[in-house]
DNA sequence: ATTTCAATTATTTTCGATAATTTTCATTGC
DNA sequence: GCAATGAAAATTATCGAAAATAATTGAAAT
């Protein structure tokens, strides 16, 4: 592996977890200390993530890690469900059994790290048995653009979700594993019409729930800094 | 404009001109030569171009124009019609008469340029107005990320459509203009309906017309290396 | 003829240095 | 006080060279 992957690799993972946060300058001196490499991986990393919008660029005045917006949230995840609905029908129509053993083993793995509590309740390994649920979905969709999209985009919206996460400032009243388990269901009973509308409601009510949390944070960072 | 965005640009445009044809090995000496500039603009472009698919890497092997497949070709234009139908239902929703204009415009200037013959009948004009003309549809979306791919997904698909345009082997019998008037009528009608069916079938219509192109002119090549 | 291996050549990857540009900050003039 | 100015510092962008790796060649062995 060059130093350009590891440079990739770690820049986009400390960006979707907020460990760089949003808006804030990426130094090349500082990088070059963080990372133990020289400017030319780390530009050639910058290059590709600010392709990939999750890095921007202005000419002679660096790069910065990209902002966050409730508005391109809300962008990010209607056309999740344009482009993710559309697949999940895809994936139905020519999934074998594969995919849906890939789906059930995916879905227990989320399912029983969702149950842990005390010190097993590890917020990334949940967060990656959903990410592998989610993509075990449209596994069968037999469309690498689609593939592609859905990869940029989750990780879009994982730069939201995870701060929310962190702070456990999601509403209790809601049970995520049961609309997992429904939308699971309906893709292995082959009910396409079913599985895509509990696939858009999921979405539409995490985005909701997303958005109070970080308009709730929003109101009490502004309060607490003035 | 630093060298590097001049690189990416240069790069673009004669990857999909098809001046580097695709699959071709993009070696550094000769890209330094071809272009003027030393090896750090040219990585950084290409490790852009790589995040977009216009490119391949492989690690320590250097890179390669992205390769063109007629699977690949249905994979984006199938997004399209997903992804443009709904930008454009969403338009005629919110664009206003700023966005009708330009339609109107885009619509215009394509068909003074479809129109003209002999010299001045110029493919890559055309093509710039066609572009346009179908990023007009959509300007009004209101959905940064839906452009993008957009853009990403035209490129893609241009790839394909120029090949052929300047072997001239798309049928006579077709009435494109007529199309792009229907189209750009009923977006102005409001009626989305009958705007989002006739883009698809543009789409469709145009992918057969360049899968058969492209087929025939595959047949040929193999029929006259063998 | 084919395979193996070492030496050579070609190519990519990375670094360190330099040039170009922006940012900072103290100073001057109003 | 405050904007304008200009030197100094910081930072990015680019180059050229060095290091690392891959590909090629040709001789030797089978």
């Amino acid at each position: 592996m060059t130093l350009t992957e590891k440079a990739y690799e770690a820049l986009r993972h400390d960006i979707i977890r907020g460990e760089l946060a949003a808006g804030r300058p990426l130094r090349l001196a500082d990088l070059g200390e963080r990372y133990g490499m020289g400017f030319s991986p780390l530009r050639e990393a910058l290059n590709r993530l600010q392709a990939e919008r999750l890095v921007t660029v202005e000419s002679l005045r660096g790069f910065r890690v990209a902002p966050l917006s409730l508005d391109e949230l809300h962008d990010a995840v209607s056309l999740r469900i344009v482009i993710e609905t559309e697949a999940l029908k895809a994936s139905i129509r020519h999934g074998d059994d594969v995919w849906a053993s890939g789906i059930v083993s995916s879905l227990y793995a989320l399912n029983v790290q969702a149950a842990r509590t005390g010190p097993e309740a590890d917020i990334w390994t949940l967060e990656a048995r959903h990410h592998a649920f989610h993509r075990a979905l449209l596994a069968a969709c037999n469309s690498p653009w689609t593939l592609e999209f859905f990869e940029r985009l989750y990780a879009a919206t994982e730069r939201y979700r995870i701060p929310v996460l962190l702070a456990a400032a999601l509403p209790v009243g809601r049970d995520v594993q049961a609309e997992h388990g429904a939308l699971a269901q309906a893709a292995l009973d082959r009910n396409a019409e079913e599985a895509s509308g509990l696939l858009s409601q999921h979405y539409l009510r995490t985005v909701e729930d997303l958005a109070a949390a970080i308009r709730s944070s929003e109101v009490s960072r502004r309060a607490s800094a003035s």
